[in-house]
DNA sequence: TAATAATACGAGGACTTTCTCGTATATGTC
DNA sequence: GACATATACGAGAAAGTCCTCGTATTATTA
């Protein structure tokens, strides 16, 4: 019958957890480069330095590997915003650019971000609910401007996330120099300054 | 020996020509929605109501498609650069409007231009070099603000670039109503009008 | 130390995907 | 009509990929 046996996961030994870090460090690499339909379990488990079956003791496949990713994305993200809520700098200036600086970092520690949000599990998934969450945007804006509607806060939040992603992705995917890079970050800083300062005042 | 027998080309029926563009109508809707790598030539095949050996009679494998679609995507590219260029309106903001809407359009027209750019032949990469392409930008700019360094004029127009980008993205990808891709639309110019005409001043 | 569990390995089965090739039909030319 | 060429088709060979499984080794526990 072999019923309700759903087998305890095993304890990991520390092996496992080295093992377990360097396959989704090669898996990240693999993905971010050749995206993930275009990486093979065989490719990951040489990159990783792991004979296949081994990989398959950890991932039973490769959407595991996704999954295990996302959520350790995720993970991080939500830890940022955290980071970023406890040591609230002071004024609208120095909190948007606190909320750049960490985008920015966070996109270029996790250059694959972007080729899992093209999966479809649902992990990745909420990344890009998060990442487009306007919600936590809207109640800053709102603590600045209290007397403007939602809708148009919305319109604002978004506006800005989608200045701030497009400056990312330059930043991630083109060839800058490391001065041409924090160039462009003082440029998007003060692009969203005028913006919201403007939109806030009016 | 076979020395020097490069065959001709075949001359293309009528029936030919709409095989290739059915074919080619259905890859570019696969590969928009399950990226290159992940989209089979069987998928194509039957998207487009061909059999498979239709299919590698036209194209002899998965990368001359991508290299297809990349060229006429490259030849709309142009020749909207080239309408732009003719029908040149007057002043700073309808340039700068126009350019936009021509840029936006563009990539509805064709969602799987972010797709063939993970790929990586010559023809794919052509186009992400003009997607990023910033002499005519800089030239543009050049002409409103003559007293301007190159190098800083192409810090404005990578700037410019990527805010464009960033919101085309949303608008393609993001999922929003009509009215909202309009509003958002209209913040980006006033955006970059804002910006374009403070730094040009400045 | 013996027993149990975790980890390591890779050959190979099952399945998928790519691509070829022989054959058949349609179109155009003389 | 006769001939050449273009197009259509799909079975199946060749290669690739996923994943399983038996076995061997290492760590942990009693």
């Amino acid at each position: 019958m072999d019923e309700a046996s759903p087998r305890p996961p095993p304890r990991r030994q520390a092996r496992g957890q080295r093992r377990i870090a360097a396959i989704l460090a090669a898996a990240a690499g693999l993905f971010a480069s050749r995206g993930v339909e275009g990486t093979t379990m065989s490719a990951i488990a040489a990159q990783s330095g792991t004979s296949i079956g081994s990989l398959y003791q950890f991932f039973p496949n490769r959407e595991a590997l996704v999954e295990a990713l996302a959520e350790q994305y995720l993970a991080d993200w939500q830890r940022m915003r955290a980071d970023l809520a406890s040591s609230r700098p002071r004024g609208l200036r120095a909190s948007i650019d606190a909320g750049i600086d960490a985008r920015v970092k966070f996109h270029l520690d996790h250059a694959a971000v972007s080729r899992l949000l093209e999966s479809n599990t649902s992990t990745a998934r909420a990344i890009h609910e998060l990442e487009t969450e306007l919600g936590s945007a809207v109640a800053f804006l709102s603590s600045y401007g209290p007397g403007i509607r939602k809708e148009t806060l919305r319109r604002y939040a978004r506006m800005v996330n989608a200045m701030v992603n497009g400056v990312i992705n330059t930043i991630v995917y083109g060839a800058l120099s490391a001065a041409q890079r924090s160039a462009l970050i003082d440029e998007l800083k003060s692009v969203v300054h005028a913006y919201v300062e403007e939109r806030l005042r009016g």
